[in-house]
DNA sequence: ATTCCCATGTAATTAGTTACATGATTCG
DNA sequence: CGAATCATGTAACTAATTACATGGGAAT
């Protein structure tokens, strides 16, 4: 499983409770990780048992008490570990794909609208990212080096939505529909 | 579940057996949905109990008998419906991602290393499609309407697996490493 | 008044993976 | 002689989703 060295990475960079965790996963990290708060307080606790991590209580008043979660020396050897082995390829799934293949099977005018939509959302999600690299790394040319992972993998996330922008337009003007 | 809904799209398009259809799951279609023979025996079996698909025995000599299952009229209603439906956005999982993004935790010629072999199997694939487009699409101007799906899904094919290459290329030139 | 944010979880279910099992035939 | 292909599954386990649960404070 990888969720827990995708919340290694994070708790690397800053400790952070099981709320803000799954805030992170909604945001930056959850756009090449999705994972729900459930799922990563159940794997926090199992990454605690295993020493990974560890916990203390903040109190706070006017508000919930939380749980701040730290990366331990054992947790760091783990990361560094797993970046010794090859990344196994990843199982692609795209029922957005599926469908597309399937069209002669169902409503055209449909897929079509199903194919805007997503164009949308590549756009809306496009943009945001566009904004997140001009207000985080102003000068691709001056970033510094703790934090080269985070700008590849949001120029990652550019080319991805680009693709999947582009990829809608060949759809639509194959198809002769109206972008 | 979408793997009912992939399975019947193979099967809409011809009858199969189980074994079949985890060939086609390994070749064409697993490129954008990827299913093991173990599940994909399961869920036909669900499937023929809800009068999706239905399956007659084949007795064959000099190997094993085998089922052939066929997509039924509410199989094909089913589909239909499906179509109708907006697809949801689909939770991505990239391991390679959060690799990426960690990296600064890690080894960093391991991470590059890892970066090369995906940028190697990217371009595999890419010859594969780029050979299977020419093959079975030589005039893309000129493809049957119910193939239509099935030439934009290797399209899309083709441009996931260009950007990927691009996006690998970029991450080893920004780190100064070789291609 | 209602909804959103903060904060942490449990329970039940579904989906998917890994390991195991069988057995004839064909190819090198 | 050993591996690969054909063919279908079961069992055990892990991962992930969905639904449920609580409760104060702040904002509209």
């Amino acid at each position: 499983m990888a969720l827990e060295h995708a919340i290694l990475v994070s708790l690397a960079e800053k400790s952070a409770s099981g709320y803000d965790l799954a805030r992170r996963f909604d945001l930056s990290i959850g756009h090449f990780w999705k994972a729900s708060h459930q799922q990563i307080y159940k794997v926090l606790a199992r990454m605690e048992s295993d020493k990974w991590v560890e916990s203390h209580l903040v109190e706070q008043t006017g508000r919930p008490d939380k749980k701040d979660y730290a990366i331990t020396g054992e947790g760091r050897a783990e990361l560094h570990r797993w970046t010794l082995e090859p990344t196994p390829p990843e199982a692609l799934r795209s029922e957005f794909a599926v469908k597309v293949r399937g069209m002669q099977f169902g409503d055209r005018d449909a897929v079509i609208a199903d194919v805007r939509n997503r164009r949308e959302a590549h756009r809306a999600q496009l943009d945001f990212y566009l904004a997140d690299a001009a207000k985080t790394f102003p000068d691709p040319s001056a970033v510094p080096e703790q934090l080269h992972g985070a700008y590849l993998v949001l120029r990652g996330g550019i080319r991805a939505e680009q693709g999947g922008i582009d990829w809608c337009d060949e759809i639509l003007d194959y198809l002769g529909a109206e972008r």
